[in-house]
DNA sequence: CGCATGTTCAAGGGAATGCTTGAAGAGTGC
DNA sequence: GCACTCTTCAAGCATTCCCTTGAACATGCG
């Protein structure tokens, strides 16, 4: 025991799980299924990706253990191993944050300039949520809300803004969320309400965030 | 903004820091940069390989950000970047330790049968340090002693165990510790203080762990 | 059963990865 | 300057990866 072949053996191993993540489009599974599980053409359909090669970075990840499967009846559906694998994500994510220089270039390349979007962290919502002095809308599609949101939050898909924009009441401060820091709902949202003259602001992050850090969250549909 | 590129390119600069760790070599490497900064070629020594192998996987880690150098006259020595690269590391690891089926196997290959090591963990080690009724050996290289370790424990290196055998009592329970969960020295010295008469434990992972919980380090040289 | 839907498998081609070898840079000490 | 050490660069080759296409397999429904 002790010996080179056998350290290396385990090294590829333990890297075989970075490999897994370390390839975008399997990085964006991972980063949907942390909203909750789904078949492979819906994952297909959101990566807008062939639902071969999907299929095959699931069989990937399946492999490495990431993630699991059930039926349901004609489908198969995904979902994360367990909620570590989306702790896992999470610090990828603030590393390659923190390190990869190229990285603020390309966020801004796709979610677009941030910095007149006013944003609130967890622990400012947390405490105005106490307060109640705070409107939140998840601007996630309605089955991601229905699968867990912060309590209290109203469900509003950022599709449907425009058209029941009545229910948000002008007179108070809104907070949009969705699924995480490079999620483009939130943005879209508060642009858009700002736009029309509410006061809105975005949550830092999202809500996996949230419940990983042992906020109030709520499953029951509203 | 929003746009399918623009996101894949996002998602490929977030994958890319996991790609950096996905090759046994690299995370071999940042294993061993967790204990302290090295030189190339002590890089290539700890991990049998050649110069100029490791020079380029130390390219790599280097553009991905997660790691920086410093000149030290002739020669060019590398760090982690910060220590939440030690802690997504440690991610990793934790993640294939729950869910990578053939794990096991790969450990037991590499460690041999660790069944009949008694352990200690983090928390117990703690407590009886405050107590003070146990030995806390750190079988380490000395330089890795010196650059940090448990408060309190005593440096031993496990090739040296045998020859300052003396110095170690008889009659107290002893912990011994090294790099980490998948660490060899820790094993080897209690497997040899145990077939001595020792009563001796192995913490169940290492320094860098108990550092990153918070426990008391010291970094004098004793 | 036959057909539709959803998923997986298999083969192929272009690109990237990992290691090797040998040479070129960069810094130190005489 | 010159020899020496440590590190990086460059080219080459076998292997692996990623996506595509087209077929096979599984399940549900009429």
């Amino acid at each position: 025991m002790g010996d080179r072949a056998a350290k290396d053996a385990l090294f590829d191993g333990l890297a075989g799980v970075a490999k897994a993540l370390g390839n975008g489009r399997r990085a964006e599974i991972v980063d949907v299924l942390t909203q909750g599980e789904r078949s492979v053409d819906e994952l297909a359909r959101e990566l807008n990706q062939s639902v071969a090669n999907t299929s095959q970075h699931l069989q990937l990840l399946l492999r490495t253990g990431l993630v699991r499967t059930r039926r349901d009846g004609n489908r198969v559906i995904y979902a994360l191993a367990s909620p570590r694998v989306a702790t896992l994500w999470a610090a990828v994510r603030d590393v390659a944050a923190d390190h990869v220089a190229e990285l603020d270039r390309l966020a801004a390349a796709y979610l677009g300039d941030r910095s007149k979007l006013s944003t609130v962290t967890r622990k400012e919502l947390a405490a105005r949520l106490r307060d109640g002095d705070v409107v939140v809308l998840d601007v996630r599609p309605e089955t991601e809300y229905a699968a867990g949101h912060i309590a209290g939050a109203v469900s509003l898909p950022v599709g449907e803004l425009t058209r029941r924009l009545r229910n948000v009441p002008k007179d108070r401060d809104v907070v949009a969320y969705c699924r995480g820091p490079y999620c483009v709902y939130a943005d879209d949202a508060v642009r858009a309400l700002t736009r029309r003259g509410y006061r809105a602001a975005r949550l830092e992050d999202g809500f996996p965030e949230w419940a990983r850090a042992g906020l109030p969250v709520d499953r029951k549909r509203v």
